[in-house]
Formats: structure tokens, C-alpha cells, sequence
DNA sequence: TTGTACGCGTTATCAG
DNA sequence: CTGATAACGCGTACAA
């Protein structure tokens, strides 16, 4: 049997497409025998209206997009996202929507925002005069952006990266490191280019650097890593091969750092006894993994609890709510301490 | 300035919809000179279909539905849900799809998929019976079940738990251990009730024990525990609370016994000397944690995929691809070993 | 209280 | 060969 539309129903019924629907969605305005006979023959037929045309037709879809700057089967290797999405969907659930997903469509999110049938977005780390943004702003669609840069007319939720980065930089140098490895997500090599999370850590970790020393910015090494356990893994093989081994490294996110510290016990090296490890984000990871990381902890759950709500203030209102600093702080645990004095681990 | 609609395109290039809708999705219909006016009065107006309309004319949407069994907000605390994800978004790239996550409504799925938009949905723990599936198949929604039951004519995509589960705790007996304990996720304490996958893995636990002696599946303590970190937490206390503390836990997924092996670990109890803890799932989670986890590899990420592919074949063709039964393996890692004969941990 | 007509983009079918 | 008409699916402003 073929698909039940509203005409079958009006048509069996003998009443017109409006009474059907009225039955449906606006009881009062129709007779109670109308409605009882309508219904009965819908309940018969197993009619159930097409969620496109009726999207279409109120101009709401229960759905809110977001919009990933990679690929799904690899952005979910980072747990920090499944924080975020968990964060959004609480919000969901309260607004009754549904969460899709949008991953890039050879490696352009165009694609995906042309098509998607939400009714608004959520970005990751989406910044002002990008191309994607222009697009979605003639869409006319309501968005909010989690790790963006201020300044495009949107609304942005993250934290100060760059006081961040700086708070952990500084206790690895307090704890007296010098020779310090800092990895960084993402595969563009030089500091003016990537996201602007990215650079705004990698500001703040050169700013705690040259509070030291001047020159110490320019002698820390820098390896570029996949955001994912594997990622961190060839990160601490990287180091591990080179000339010199730090003393501490830097990552700059949780899940690197996890990563980095099971290929560096995978080796056979000690953390923190022969090399220091910290990270960035505290995901649930970092207090499960020994030694226990010392990292940033950063809301995820909250960024996307807040973008979430931000958003769906920006549908109903349309009144654009603000940009939201929310609130991170070192958080020292077993992985970070003062180098071996003697220097046993330098080869 | 308000949405720029086909109608306006026609209006102004004093076009019909029709022959402005060709420029673009069907050029060779209509001459090249009309086809360049129609086309740069769309991009003067910033012309972007509208995706919803396009999605009713074409009767496609793009778009792939994952019915989540529980919230979103909560079902990411399982990292298998995100390996299921990510191997679901393999495939939603490969075809230009975005992933829609539908939790369920007021504890239904029904409102989920009565409003879904999407061209045919992955379920999780659904089975033959189930109101849900019923409501989906009225739907003519094409679908495919991720650890569900067999024999209600759709695919299901998933192992043999029962064998799965038995192996695991063959391997805990054949270490010697008898004080067992199981903790499984739900909240009914009742064999007969809960998922497929549920009673599965305990049917294949209790064989095992009986397998040693007819009397054991009933000296086993049970709890139940919510499927996070914090549902292991939990139920680890209340294990340790217990009047006779188990030599063994076995848990029915590798979140909850992560979480069980850092409160024991917390509890100044050591992870296996005092107890051994085996878990379900080999996450990536497993083998970062120390001791790492002895546990059963079962492939989330290839369950997401093969689903994902089912899926699409099922959408394209109509003809359904038959059920997919994926290997599990045993993995001895650290977490299990001998229990101490000298029972030191017994209060 | 109920029906007509419109909005939205695509395309089968028809007209020139 | 080129282009227009009408139908699909639903909800609802407006008319009757």
C-alpha cells in the first residue's frame, strides 16, 4: 500500500484537506463529530503526515545543525566533542529538537549549509569573514559559534584561550622546566595561519615562555598533530626521535596528551619522573588515565549547553543574546613535575 | 531584506519557476543565452534554494536518522556510542550525508519518528514487537538495528553476545575466581526484561557459571548501574559496601568497568591484586587506563559502518541486505589475574 | 464551521 | 528544441 497523504483522508472523509487538518492541529475550530469521524478514518488509514511538507509548510524544522569542521568518523575521535554535543543535546531534549550533525563536503562546508533543513546552526570554530559565514548569513539562518572569534556579528561561546594557555605554560615553568615541547593540533606549522583557538594558545603559551626568558619561545619545539589518541601517539614518537628529549610537553588538547602519554609508558619512559605532560580541556579521560593529567579544565558540556540556548533565543527572538566567556582553570594532578635534576633522561 | 525565493528569480528575469529551476538542475533544457541571464539574477539576489521545499520535490533529504535509545545528553557518556557514530559518519560522507541524532521524547521514540525528516533511520536496541518499529515501518521509513533482536524483517547489525559474554567469563573461572560479581546497565534488576543485548550477555555470564558448577549463577551478586563512568563509580561502592566483597567484577560494558576500576583504585584497592575487573566493549578507553582492561572487543565502529551501508542499500534499492553477525574476541589485558588464595581482601 | 488558495522547488506533461 | 502549466505535500490566512 502506498503512502497516506491528507487528500486520502479528505477525500474518504468526505471533508477538505483544511477540515482534516484542523482535526489535527486545531480542534476547536471544527465540529466534534467532524473530528471524531476525521480521526477515525486517519487512525484506520495509519495516516501520518509527511514531516517535510509540514516543516515547509510552518517554517520549523525541530532541528538544530551543527556544523563540524571535520569529517564525523574522525571529529568524534576527541572526546571533547562528544562533551559538546552532550551539552547541546541537553538543551535539545528540553526544546523537544533533534541534533544533526554536518561534516564537511570535500573539505567545504558550503555544501553543507546550502542543504541543511534546520532551523539554525551551531559552528565550531567559525570566524568572522569566512566564506562559510557570509553563506550562512544569506541563508538568513539563526547561528552561534563555540570557539569563534569575536567581531562578526554573531554570537560566540569559548573561553580566553590565551589567559588559559598562559596559566599552564607557567606552571610547567614554575615547576623549573626549560626544554619544553609544545604540541599543537591541527597540520599548518606556522603560528599566523589555523583557528583562532589555535593561535590564541599558541599566544599564550609564547607569552608565558617570554616571561621567563625572551629567547625561550624560539627554543621550544613545536610538533603538529591530528586532534585524536593516534595523533598524540606519532607526536611522542616525534619527540622521541629527536635530538634533544624535553623535560615537559605541552599539548594542546586533552585527548594529545593522553595519547602522548601512553606512547611515551609505551617506551618505557616515566611521566612524570623523566618527562612531564600537560594538557588542555579536562575531558573525563584525564582524570582516568595514570598518572592522572595536569591540564585546562574547559567546559565543553556548558560551551554547548550555552551556544545551544543562545541559539534557540536567536530562533524565538531573533534578538541576538551575546557572546559568552565561560570560565577555565588549571587543574594540577600527578602528570606535571619538577624535572630530574640530574638530567638522567637526555640522551 | 527577506528570503529570495525561485518566484522572485522568475518575476524578475520574466522567466517562468520552471525554467529558472532548469538553469540550474537541468541546464541542456533550456537555451544557453536564458540560462546565463537566469543565473546571474540569482547571484545578484544571492539566490539559495530552499533546502526544505528542494527535499519535498525530491523526495530525499540527505539526511540519515540514528534513534538514540536514551537522551543525548547522556548516551555520550558511553564512548561506544561515539564509535558507532563515527563509523555511521564513514559512510555519511562517502554519500554526502549529514547524521541526524534523534533522542527519544518524554521516554518515547514515537515523536522522534513521527517528525523525522531523513531518508531512512539506524536504530539502537530495537526489537521485532516494539511499538517504535511498527510506527517506523507505517512510516515506509527504510531502517536498520544496531544490537537488536532478529525476525522482525528489517536488518540487524550486530555479535553474538551470548557466546561474547560466556567467553569473558570463562576467562574469569579459569583464573579460579568464584565471589563473582556483575554489573549490568539498566535499571531492571529482572533477567527477562531490557534489551536483547542485555539479556544475551547475561544468559552467556550464567552459562558460563553453570558450566562450572549449577549452583553459581545464583551466588553472584548483581547490580545495576547506569551505562557511564559515574554508573561504575556507583556500583563499585556498592559493591565494596556489600557483606562479602567479589574477587571478580564482571561488567556488561568497558565504561562501567572503567569507572569501577578508578573507584576501587580510589578506594586504596588494588586492580587485580585485590579484585579483578573485566569489561564489554574494547573502547579506546580500555587499553589507556591502568591496569588496562581485559575485556571483549566487539567493533562499534564497524557495527556504525555496516549499518550505515545497509542502510544505504536499503534506500536505493528497496531490497534489503540481510543480517550482518560481526566477530568478538576476548582481549586479556592487566585487569584480570588469579584471585589471592591468602583472601586478604575478604572483610 | 468549512472551503479556497497560496507558499516552496522539482519535474512529468503539454504547447508552441 | 524551448519554455510553461500543474501537481506534489502540508498548514493556515482569508473568504464564504
Amino acid at each position: 500500500m502506498a503512502r497516506v497523504t491528507i487528500k486520502d483522508i479528505a477525500r474518504i472523509s468526505g471533508y477538505s484537506k483544511t477540515t482534516v487538518s484542523f482535526a489535527f492541529n486545531d480542534p476547536s475550530r471544527i465540529g466534534r463529530d467532524t473530528r471524531e469521524k476525521i480521526l477515525r478514518i486517519a487512525d484506520e488509514l495509519g495516516y501520518i503526515p509527511d514531516p517535510v511538507a509540514r516543516n515547509l509548510s510552518l517554517r520549523r524544522h525541530g532541528t538544530i545543525g551543527l556544523l563540524l569542521p571535520e569529517v564525523i568518523s574522525f571529529a568524534f575521535y576527541n572526546p571533547y566533542l562528544s562533551q559538546i554535543v552532550q551539552g547541546i543535546g541537553e538543551v535539545c531534549e528540553r526544546e523537544n529538537h533533534s541534533l544533526t550533525l554536518i561534516p564537511p563536503i570535500r573539505e567545504s562546508l558550503m555544501e553543507g549549509i546550502r542543504r541543511a533543513a534546520v532551523d539554525g546552526l551551531i559552528t565550531i570554530g567559525l570566524e568572522p569573514g569566512m566564506e562559510a559565514v557570509e553563506f550562512i548569513q544569506r541563508r538568513h539562518l539563526p547561528f552561534v559559534a563555540i570557539d569563534g572569534r569575536v567581531g562578526g556579528g554573531f554570537p560566540v561561546v569559548g573561553i580566553d584561550d590565551f589567559t588559559a594557555a598562559g596559566t599552564v605554560m607557567r606552571h610547567v615553568l614554575d615547576l623549573g622546566h626549560r626544554r619544553i615541547a609544545i604540541v599543537a593540533f591541527g597540520r599548518e606549522p606556522k603560528l599566523s595561519t589555523g583557528s583562532h583557538v589555535k593561535s590564541q594558545r599558541l599566544s599564550g603559551y609564547r607569552e608565558a615562555l617570554e616571561g621567563v626568558d625572551p629567547e625561550l619561545p624560539d627554543e621550544v619545539t613545536y610538533v603538529y598533530a591530528a586532534p585524536s589518541l593516534d595523533g598524540g601517539r606519532q607526536a611522542a614518537r616525534t619527540l622521541l626521535d629527536g635530538r634533544e628529549r624535553p623535560t615537559a610537553i605541552v599539548a594542546m588538547s586533552d585527548i594529545l596528551a593522553v595519547g602522548i602519554i601512553d606512547a611515551l609508558q609505551g617506551a618505557g619512559i616515566s611521566v612524570p619522573d623523566d618527562i612531564s605532560v600537560v594538557g588542555f580541556d579536562d575531558i573525563p579521560e584525564a582524570s582516568l588515565v595514570r598518572p592522572q593529567l595536569t591540564t585546562v579544565s574547559q567546559p565543553g558540556y556548558e560551551k554547548g549547553r550555552h551556544a545551544a540556548d543562545s541559539l534557540m533565543s536567536l530562533i524565538a527572538d531573533q534578538e541576538s543574546p551575546g557572546h559568552i566567556v565561560l570560565h577555565a582553570e588549571l587543574v594540577v594532578r600527578a602528570s606535571s613535575a619538577a624535572p630530574d635534576t640530574v638530567s638522567s633522561n637526555s640522551r
